[in-house]
DNA sequence: ATAAGTGTGTTGATTTTTCAACAGTTTAAG
DNA sequence: CTTAAACTGTTGAAAAATCAACACACTTAT
């Protein structure tokens, strides 16, 4: 991707997430977004066709973010480590995710980090497998997953990484074992 | 001035000051710089014949940047909150001047420092005063501020801001008044 | 009611930056 | 010495960002 594209998106991205923090959503408006992002106002039309795109697409990148944070191994399996590197993540970058977790992320965020989280556990589970109790199980472990994440972050992570991640693969155990055999 | 070459130069001049810090003058190569900037290597050259008139720029640049941190007022006569606005400045910057004043500058600094100041004593006495005297005066003058701030800085300033300015005003008393009765 | 002010979204001409490719020079290592 | 690798400086075509201008919708205060 070209340099200026990406140097853009970043600043304006940046920019938009800093005013939501201190205006809302509502409040904000298209020529401060340019402003803060130092940017002429045609350039954020160019990459984004209104506010609820560029939020839509911020959702998108800070989602894609905290799940490369945990997909540096080939391990497909639900490990320690990866639920580990994923929640330091999120603990470095409280602010924006308990931002985009509250309403000021208007439902985006929860919705397509929801969607990831199902698409990986189906692609674990392979092709073949589209058993109804595997549907359930799959929506109800990602369910309970983003319902424990966003506890920890609404709630200003009243534990540390280390107990959270051994809680959660306490809750995950017996499932993860019915996932893997079909 | 276009946004972008704004944005640009800042970057660029930042990386080149920070990698002059890093490595030195010497082994600051244009891909570095090109790098560090985040700024394609042709772009470099777009606006730079090359290193040294990079860091001539960039002398030009801090050399503006400080002597317009006294120059608010229109009050042309050395006073003492110029003089403080001036050095409160530098101790701000305090790493960059120390780099600019070292080695590491190439006596760019230096030399552009004090024909600026100079200049700005002639254009204090006015055109019509070209006595050899003055002329000595300034150089004296001159010689002697940039001297006592050169002092101040490479010894990590040794004092505060308001005993400089006092003890700068105190030794410039004589030759203000010299110089303002042609 | 209307006038002034502010925000939205689009357009086209212009300028800047990027990129890849090139030739020439310097540096370092076998 | 010579070969490889890195750095320098330049070029031209392509892409992106800028700016000014426009029409339109919306608040809000006189």
């Amino acid at each position: 991707m070209d340099r200026r594209i990406k140097k853009t998106q970043q600043s304006i991205m940046k920019a938009f997430i800093d005013l939501l923090t201190e205006k809302g959503f509502d409040k904000v408006t298209i020529n401060d977004i340019a402003e803060r992002a130092n940017v002429n106002r045609g350039t954020v039309y160019l990459h984004y066709a209104d506010k609820f795109d560029l939020l839509d697409k911020c959702v998108e990148t800070y989602v894609g973010l905290l799940i490369n944070h945990c997909a540096d191994t080939s391990d497909t399996t639900l490990n320690p480590n990866a639920f580990k590197r994923m929640l330091e993540y999120l603990e470095n970058n409280f602010a924006i995710y308990h931002l985009l977790l509250s309403n000021e992320g208007v439902g985006f965020f929860r919705k397509r980090l929801y969607a990831t989280i199902a698409k990986i556990l189906m692609d674990v589970l392979g092709t073949e497998n589209k058993q109804l109790s595997n549907s359930i199980t799959i929506h109800f472990v990602a369910s309970g997953f983003i319902g424990v994440l966003d506890w920890w972050i609404s709630n200003s992570m009243p534990c540390d990484v280390q107990e959270i991640t051994e809680r959660l693969m306490f809750l995950l155990e017996p499932y993860t074992k019915r996932l893997d055999s079909n």
